[in-house]
DNA sequence: TTAACATATTAATGCTTATCTATATATTAA
DNA sequence: TTAATATATAGATAAGCATTAATATGTTAA
């Protein structure tokens, strides 16, 4: 598969910021009107908008509009997981990377495991 | 699941690079010094030196001297697969956000797909 | 039309970052 | 010690980005 390093970057900085992530969680329940994200994450219009517009650019969310309002919504609602995944992943970094680090979590579910169960399937789908 | 919400954006802004997504994957064969990774990738040293700095911060490589040698490695491997799934993605987003994209591809196992396969595993595990 | 509301944009600010050149530090060999 | 090599850092530059305040645009209702 070929990898396209210049989008990947593009989407990875998209998702390189504290404020559009908590945008994009928000949005995880369904479509809403800018001015609801407004309202529950706290952010001002105009900061929501350009994020929002950043997020559009690079097919994060879609909008259609309905009478005055814009609804925004995840073109691919997956995309939550994914970023759950890199949760379990920034934890785990930082455990391995921290030498003080003194409990491990040790998860049900590493990181690692998770992934080359993914593999696992995909490989088994290629195969039949 | 506690959101990190900082951390993932801190890793997602380290490999919101191009030139840092082409250190990691050139890393995914192993460690390696720092001279061959700048030969294999084209960048200059003080650059490679610069971005390698910022993966080791985020702990997404860690490093060992051997003599004159500084070797880096991935210090989580997987983080390769996580990579190629943001690479699946991309492709996908791109095709939905586009009304202009005549031929979808269609893939054998689309990033939603994978995501929730993986899910799934997850929460069986927890029921277990 | 005007008023009220929803959303987008513009301009300005300060902060961060990618890159280069030059230099410093660290290690080994002679 | 000095020379050679490997890596890191410092300084400079330019570009990008997050944020705010103010304003513009778009839509509906009166």
């Amino acid at each position: 598969m070929k990898i396209y390093y210049k989008q990947i970057a593009g989407l990875f900085k998209s998702l390189a910021d504290e404020n559009r992530l908590g945008i994009i969680f928000n949005l995880a329940d369904g479509k809403k009107s800018v001015s609801k994200i407004v309202e529950e994450t706290g952010l001002s219009q105009p900061l929501v908008s350009h994020h929002l517009k950043e997020l559009k650019h690079n097919h994060i969310v879609t909008t259609e509009r309905e009478g005055s309002f814009v609804f925004y919504q995840l073109t691919e609602p997956a995309i939550i997981a994914l970023i759950n995944l890199t949760n379990q992943l920034v934890v785990e970094l930082s455990e391995k990377g921290n030498i003080f680090s003194t409990q491990a979590s040790s998860p049900q579910f590493p990181f690692s495991a998770m992934m080359g169960k993914m593999f696992e399937m995909m490989n088994q789908q290629k195969e039949s």
